[in-house]
DNA sequence: TCCATAGTTCGGAACTTTAGAACTATTGAA
DNA sequence: TTCAATAGTTCTAAAGTTCCGAACTATGGA
């Protein structure tokens, strides 16, 4: 099988990262990943944010999380693993990570109205 | 004229800051405006990075800068000065805009070797 | 071997971005 | 007031990107 390349941690641009998290669905995998401590494989998304996201769609996200560098995909059997690459990334750009990471938690926290957990209504 | 509309701070979004952002074209405006202390226009900007920009490319930047709520443009006479809105952002998103300048400065840092101060010259 | 599961690739429709041409708004001079 | 110049916007078509169903590939188990 194909190994399935990643980029070096010198190669990640801002540009990459910032566009690769612009997509609320990618941020949402990446947030889950982010903050599970054990890898997580996509059939895990196929349903995100209460919506049903076709598997070729979500093949493409995964792509384009790998490329940008954001996570790390390794195939165990017949599924894949993601890990996410936090920790090298922020040795590279302090801080830029958890500062998406936390504004995305505002604004989901500031949409469901503090205190509540309601449901989103788009 | 058209008073040209600006989101509130509360409707902004962090997939539209970072969509924004993600472009390296519209990333060199903000940061220039950001880092000025006054106002700049639009043409202060068709040579963005050794690049010639259209004008009609350059003011779908802006507006895609202004509707991201990162900048504010206001018509002073035949131009456009444009302010950053940092400091309303940063009230909502804290560290956000900081992490993200901070990122593409390690990054034009260290594509020009790691002596350099970080803005490009010229 | 064949089948099921997990994910990727292909290809066309839908959407977004780019940039030249035409347009609008403002200023200043005649 | 009219004309010209400047700054920026809008129009529109071509180029590029994203989405998603269908077909495909890789792995593991019976």
């Amino acid at each position: 099988m194909k190994p399935l390349s990643h980029p070096a941690v010198d190669d990640l641009t801002v540009e990459g990262i910032l566009h690769a998290l612009s997509d609320p669905v990618r941020a949402a995998i990446f947030a889950d990943i982010a903050q599970s401590a054990c890898a997580q494989n996509c059939s895990n998304f196929l349903q995100v944010k209460e919506r049903d996201i076709p598997k070729s769609t979500l093949s493409q996200h995964f792509r384009t999380l790998r490329e940008a560098g954001l996570i790390r995909g390794e195939r165990q059997g017949v599924e894949m693993q993601n890990t996410s690459r936090c920790a090298e990334i922020d040795r590279r750009f302090p801080g830029l990570i958890p500062a998406i990471m936390k504004a995305h938690q505002v604004q989901s926290g500031a949409k469901r109205g503090a205190g509540g957990q309601g449901r989103k209504r788009a």
